[in-house]
Formats: structure tokens, C-alpha cells, sequence
DNA sequence: AGTATGACCTGATGGC
DNA sequence: TGCCATCAGGTCATAC
């Protein structure tokens, strides 16, 4: 569900409360979200900071790391009651973090060093000066949303990001990344940069069940240019919206203003 | 090594 | 009303 403004909202949303805070117990039940280790009790920790990496938000405890993952259903939400699809939770003295994942593609992971996957990810894309993205990006031969959503080359972007992304930068979905002037990705480093600031000044977007801690929705949904907005017509040129599939994720585009 | 393709889950929605 | 197919903010293992 989440991506990058979501997550940066959701750890907002958690640091200032769980900062300095001991957690008291922790509870996991048995589901797909615990793959390989089962992370400890950690009864007694201290958490220090709480970060984001890509979609990951990881807290840093006194005894190592937590990272959470909240895949496509998950979210974490403030002294809700356990019901059918909680996964965990993390008491704390004043409250409890509840981990809610209806389609169990979350992650809960454990490492005393910040644990894999996350540790390899790409770097964030609000983070990574314009040089070394452009350098990047021309090491790889895809299409360009493909290498978008490939959170080795850069941790963060998913599906609605990238096809907002590729309509504000005027490139198709399918463009081959080898084709791309330098030019070209300085563009899509800007306009990246403008669309991801937008999103989390706005909340996110909420398309079906995303909420924030609060349990509040974003409204950058309101903002799209062309996600699920197939047969409406471009706020540009007037064209309808066309969608397709592309790597097996629907791909939103405006067929004039982004061609091959 | 980099890239493309099912697999993994559950629930909502729409057509018949 | 019910059944079935399709779709969904994401990886991940496997095969080329």
C-alpha cells in the first residue's frame, strides 16, 4: 500500500511519540509477515530514533533494530483493539503500536546491524544529489519504469510515484533507460523531488484503506494526473488517460503527452 | 549481473 | 442473491 509520502507521514506520525520510550512487552501472532527469524520479545527496550528507509520505517532500540514493512494492507495503528487480521503489537507504558496486515505481504525484521533487505536499498530519493542519480540511472538497461520501481537503484517509489513521476518528466512508461539523455534525468530528478515534497505536504494519497497513525487519510490522491484516472482526460493536452500493464502493475499515462 | 515472470495473500467490485 | 473473474500503494524466488 504504502510508499514513500505514506511511510514518511506514518514516521512522522510515530517518532515524536515512541522516541525515548521502552517498550514494555510485544506480542507476535503466526503469520507470513514474520519470514525466517521471529523477532524477540524485546520486552524492555529503549527506542531511540524512528526512520524511514525507502518503505521501511525502522526503529533504532538500545539493542538493535526494528524494521517494518507494510507491503500493500498493512498499517500501524495507536491502541486499536486486536481483531482478525493484527499481527503485532508493541506495548509501550502509555500505549500500544498495533500492527494490522490484512494480506500479509508486510514485513516485521530484526537485526543488532540495520537487518537485509534494507541495509542494501538504494538511496532515498529526496537524499541523492542530482549527479549521482544521473550517474545511476545510466547504468541500467529497462524501461524507465521499471528501473523506477526498483527500489536497488533508488528506495522509496511505487507504482502510483512512478507513473506521476513519468507524466510530470513527459516520458513514457516504456521508454528504454538506455535512451535517456542526461538532460532527460536531471528532469526526472526535479520533478521527483517536486512530487514527493507535494505528496507528504498533502498527507499522501489514500486510495482505498491507506491511514496515516492517526487513522486519518491523505488527500494527494486528489492530486493525480494519471493514476486511475483511465478515460478521464489529461489536465495538459485534454487526451483520455490510457492505462495498460506493464511489468504486471497497471501503467497510467497520457498517450500524447508521453510518447514512445 | 540485470531483467522479466509467476507466486504469495485477502477482500472489494463488477459482470452475468 | 450468488458465483466467478479481475484487480489492488509490494516484493521475492526463479528462470533466462
Amino acid at each position: 500500500m504504502p510508499e514513500l509520502p505514506e511511510v514518511e507521514t506514518i514516521v512522522r506520525g510515530l517518532a515524536p511519540r515512541l522516541q525515548g520510550q521502552q517498550i514494555v512487552q510485544a506480542r507476535y501472532w503466526p503469520s507470513r509477515v514474520f519470514r525466517g527469524e521471529f523477532p524477540p520479545e524485546l520486552a524492555g527496550a529503549v527506542v531511540w530514533q524512528v526512520s524511514r528507509y525507502g518503505k521501511f520505517i525502522v526503529a533504532r532500540c538500545d539493542r538493535g533494530f526494528l524494521g517494518i514493512h507494510l507491503g500493500m494492507t498493512g498499517k500501524l495503528l495507536f491502541d486499536a483493539a486486536p481483531q482478525k487480521h493484527t499481527r503485532a503489537f508493541w506495548e509501550f507504558s502509555e500505549f500500544r503500536l498495533v500492527l494490522e496486515d490484512i494480506r500479509q505481504f508486510g514485513r516485521v525484521l530484526w537485526g543488532e546491524q540495520l537487518p537485509e533487505p534494507i541495509a542494501s536499498l538504494g538511496p532515498d530519493p529526496l537524499e541523492v544529489p542530482r549527479e549521482e542519480f544521473v550517474q545511476r540511472a545510466r547504468r541500467y538497461r529497462t524501461s524507465v519504469k521499471g528501473l523506477l520501481l526498483n527500489q536497488q537503484f533508488l528506495r522509496g517509489l511505487g507504482n502510483i510515484y512512478a507513473d506521476e513521476l513519468l507524466f510530470r518528466a513527459r516520458l513514457h512508461p516504456e521508454r528504454r533507460t538506455e535512451e535517456l539523455s542526461p538532460a532527460a534525468w536531471e528532469r526526472v530528478w526535479t520533478e521527483m523531488r517536486h512530487l514527493l515534497l507535494e505528496a507528504i505536504a498533502l498527507g499522501g494519497s489514500s486510495i482505498s484503506d491507506y491511514v496515516n497513525t492517526a487513522g486519518r487519510k491523505g488527500s494527494f490522491q486528489r492530486e493525480h494526473r494519471v493514476y486511475a484516472r483511465e478515460g478521464e482526460p489529461c489536465v495538459v493536452c485534454g487526451s483520455p488517460i490510457q492505462k495498460t500493464v506493464l511489468l504486471q502493475r497497471g501503467t497510467h499515462y497520457c498517450p500524447r503527452c508521453q510518447r514512445l
